[in-house]
DNA sequence: CTTGACCTTCCCATGATTGGAAGGACTATC
DNA sequence: GATAGTCCTTCCAATCATGGGAAGGTCAAG
């Protein structure tokens, strides 16, 4: 099976494929006379954990690490799972940090009345929290450039 | 003020600072004779705001369309508000995308031993044996080593 | 044999950010 | 002044995962 068969049955582009091998991600593949890539149904079902993998938000290096257990008969699962749970605990974090982006915005936009006025809260929020009016700087604005 | 002095009252990195007047973000600072760039209170004001809006996980080229709009005195808070909850709903994209993924591996997680046994349930769905549900895999001890 | 689909390698771009090197400018102290 | 140390300048590179595209070789069917 070339490297397009490959991708197609996989969901890994050729494009990542070829990149994988190039960081080591995965063995390179074998090579006919000619110099195409070729894949057995083992390398596929590498690809498609890579896959997998991947949509549940693991970093590349994390899969590395998942292909190697993955690879040694004798893991253990506890291995495993810490990842798998550090991988919660990572994408719990970056949950809770747009939760928080989400309320501060929502808070924003429901103060803002929406209309062809101009006055809007939230730019006066971005402009400088809590209407800090440019302290830091001593001459005012607009006078030492 | 240069712009050491503007990166630590911004929170802007001078790097980042660079950076944005290169990509026309925002406009070229002044120089001095000798080429330092100079900032004065409505640039902190506007680095500030830069970091705010990041803050709050804006893409750069949304904080273009939020900086054109706050140097509009004749906007309408309507296109603000706008921007503002397209960001939100993206937020609310990602979020959600996030959350499945969490769910699936803590699903996984659950249905693993996490002993010192090779039996794992993540690493079955990984390889993609379709079960997505399936408690079956750590039966009974001692079948495969 | 030609055509078209596929493969190869190599280079470039993304987006936001950081790092570093080489060299000039400022400031404080001796 | 001279000098040390900290700042500034530009330029170049790397990150991470992915895609685009060019130039050229290979394969299968007509």
């Amino acid at each position: 099976m070339n490297i397009g068969e490959a991708a197609k049955s996989s969901g890994v582009s050729a494009k990542m494929i070829r990149y994988y091998e190039q960081t080591g991600l995965i063995p390179s593949a074998g090579r006919t006379a000619s110099g195409y890539r070729t894949y057995t149904g083992t390398d596929i079902q590498m690809l498609r954990f890579i896959r997998r993998a991947r949509d549940l938000g693991f970093q590349v290096n994390a899969i590395a690490e998942l292909l190697a257990l993955w690879r040694d008969r004798s893991r253990h699962s506890a291995d495993v799972k810490q990842l798998a749970q550090e991988q919660i605990a990572g994408l719990r974090r970056k949950i809770a940090e747009m939760e928080s982006m989400v309320d501060t915005l929502d808070h924003l936009a429901q103060g803002c009345s929406g209309d062809d006025r101009p006055d809007c809260p939230i730019l006066a929020d971005l402009e400088g929290e809590a209407s800090l009016v440019a302290p830091a700087c001593h001459s005012g604005p607009g006078f030492n450039r």
